[in-house]
RNA sequence: GUCCCCAUCGUCUAGAGGCCUAGGACACCAGCCUUUCACGUUGGUAACACGGGUUCGAAUCCCGUUGGGGACGCCA
């Protein structure tokens, strides 16, 4: 069934730290991490900074939390590409003496000269080994050259690809690609090989716009008479508008979805589901995926991001998540939002709320924003729907009810909820009648827990505070 | 433009020639549950891009068309 390593594989993930970690890498690096644990190997973490100009330490931070964010811990030491540039450079030097690779004395404007001439008569835009066979003694002076491989011209290379198949690409296609800029720093393109190669990285899962950088890498593992690793293309996530999610493009960071109150086991669980599937399954635990994952059951086509979807696993891991842990970062946002630490009576609230918090909310952020009115000082603002419940007639009955309230005895949701039962009764009301204006008096709003076990949550002396509040409010002279 | 990839409900997908009058999930609509909302539950709307083959038989295989995407940097 399940298509099984030889050996335990090394996966890596390999993200250059020009931005945040966004949505395609995270689930990139989701795929290796699964791929990993899942036949008991190594995942391993390389940051491709050798784009000096791009590369900042404040991106690095920020892949390091992501992935800490969602759970995906990495073997060993955190490779830095830019550290091993010697070695990389080396690698160059030895394809130079084997006659595989070439000094290029092109300026940066001649080639740009070159590509939009290319362009402009519909050709494709590649370097035409000018300086391929050329005798180096032509050398122009005063020009640092790069070097090129001298990739095969003839024939096709092919690349084996666990996701998208054989893919076969026209050795014609292919130009010669630098590799070893002028300056004498590496390029992603030899960095990668020589890296995953000293890495032993046995399977290379990454997005599909590496697709075509494959044949040119195999043609370097080649050159340099190396085994090439497994390949495996997973599709890229697109945008709503069918367009490739990238920094550019409307892609978010990992921190921003932590920001907007997801949980990461929901995360992970989404992003599996995007190019990858077992069954009719859909609530898979991190636990289940990696005894299921595996690369043949992933999808060659692309997927959109919908938060529809997200917001309903998220809202299920969610009612599934300790109470405790929930309370704490909810704590947190709201101290954040009133300016107040929430402790004491109110943090007893939060506890006690939380259950019935958790059970209607789909992110951290509305969790929060359903929580507020437990840590509200009085008067509570009600909302619009609120007020109109609590006009007329309704306060009245908030008024009488209150008077059996103020004795009650145990005081317990099961108690208020007899009591209310007893009084819409004895007075021939619907128990909503009641319930609803209790529900805008003592939340400010018309949604809320059940409002019974809100009251006991609450205690009596808030309740009746509130309740206060809002009859006053109503018979106050100047709202008639 | 050239090369490469893709194509099942709005979205994510199941489907590896007959089990498909195409299944599930999200979203949407209606009902039930109910003190509100959510959950849950019942039902509903909704798809094999198109055209040719191959075959007794095609969503599944082949070709083409169309559509979408990706790659074409001294970026990664």
């Amino acid at each position: 069934m399940s298509t099984s390593p030889a050996a335990p594989p090394i996966t890596r993930f390999a993200p250059s730290p020009t931005g945040y970690l966004h949505i395609g890498g995270a689930r990139t690096a989701l795929f290796n991490w699964l791929y990993a644990r899942r036949f008991g190997g190594t995942f391993r973490l390389r940051i491709e900074d050798t784009d000096r100009q791009r590369s900042t330490e404040d991106a690095i931070a920020k892949i390091f939390d992501g992935l800490r964010w969602l759970g995906l811990d990495w073997d060993g030491e955190v490779v830095f590409q830019f550290a091993r540039a010697a070695g990389h450079a080396a690698a160059a030097k030895a394809l130079l003496e084997k006659g595989l690779a070439y000094r290029c004395y092109c300026s940066p404007e001649e080639l740009t000269a070159m590509r939009d001439q290319a362009r402009a008569e519909g050709r494709p835009p590649r370097y035409d080994g000018r300086w391929r066979d050329r005798d180096p003694a032509e050398a122009p002076p005063g020009i640092a050259p790069v070097i090129r491989l001298k990739a095969p011209r003839e024939g096709e290379t092919v690349v084996a690809d666990l996701v998208q198949g054989e893919v076969r690409f026209p050795n014609s296609e292919l130009d010669d690609m630098i590799l070893l800029r002028s300056d004498g720093t590496p390029t992603y393109m030899l960095s990668v090989v020589v890296d995953d190669h000293d890495m032993a990285i046995s399977h290379v899962i990454r997005g599909d716009d590496h697709l075509t950088n494959t044949a040119r890498q195999i043609q370097l593992y080649q050159g340099l008479g190396w085994a090439s690793p497994t390949f495996a293309h997973i599709p890229l996530i697109h945008g709503p508008d069918g367009a490739k999610l990238s920094k550019r493009h409307g892609a978010l960071g990992v921190e921003a979805y932590r920001d907007m109150g997801y949980l990461p086991e929901a995360m992970r669980n989404y992003l599996l589901r995007l190019g990858w599937g077992h069954g009719d399954d859909e609530i898979i635990s991190t636990e289940q995926a990696v005894a299921w994952f595996g690369l043949d059951a992933v999808g060659r086509s692309p997927a959109r991001f919908d938060f529809a979807k997200l917001d309903n696993l998220n809202g299920h891991y969610l009612r599934d998540a300790a109470d405790e842990r929930l309370v704490e970062r909810v704590g947190t946002m709201l101290a954040d939002r009133t300016g107040v630490p929430i402790t004491g009576a109110d943090a007893i609230r939060l506890a006690a709320a939380m259950p019935g918090l958790k059970a209607r909310a789909k992110t951290l952020l509305q969790l929060t924003d359903s929580a507020l009115f437990l840590v509200t000082r009085r008067p509570l603002a009600l909302d619009d729907k609120a007020r109109r419940l609590v006009a007329g007639g309704a306060a009245k009955h908030l008024a009488e009810f209150r008077i059996a309230l103020a004795v009650l005895e145990p005081w317990s949701a099961a108690g208020i909820e007899a009591a209310a039962r007893a009084f819409t009764e004895a007075t021939a009301l619907k128990l909503g009648d009641l319930a609803q204006p209790l529900r805008a008096a003592l939340t400010g709003s018309t949604v809320s827990p059940p409002i019974f076990e809100t009251a006991e949550i609450l205690g009596r002396d808030e309740v009746l505070g509130r309740i206060d509040d809002v009859v006053d409010a109503a018979f106050a002279p100047e709202n008639g």
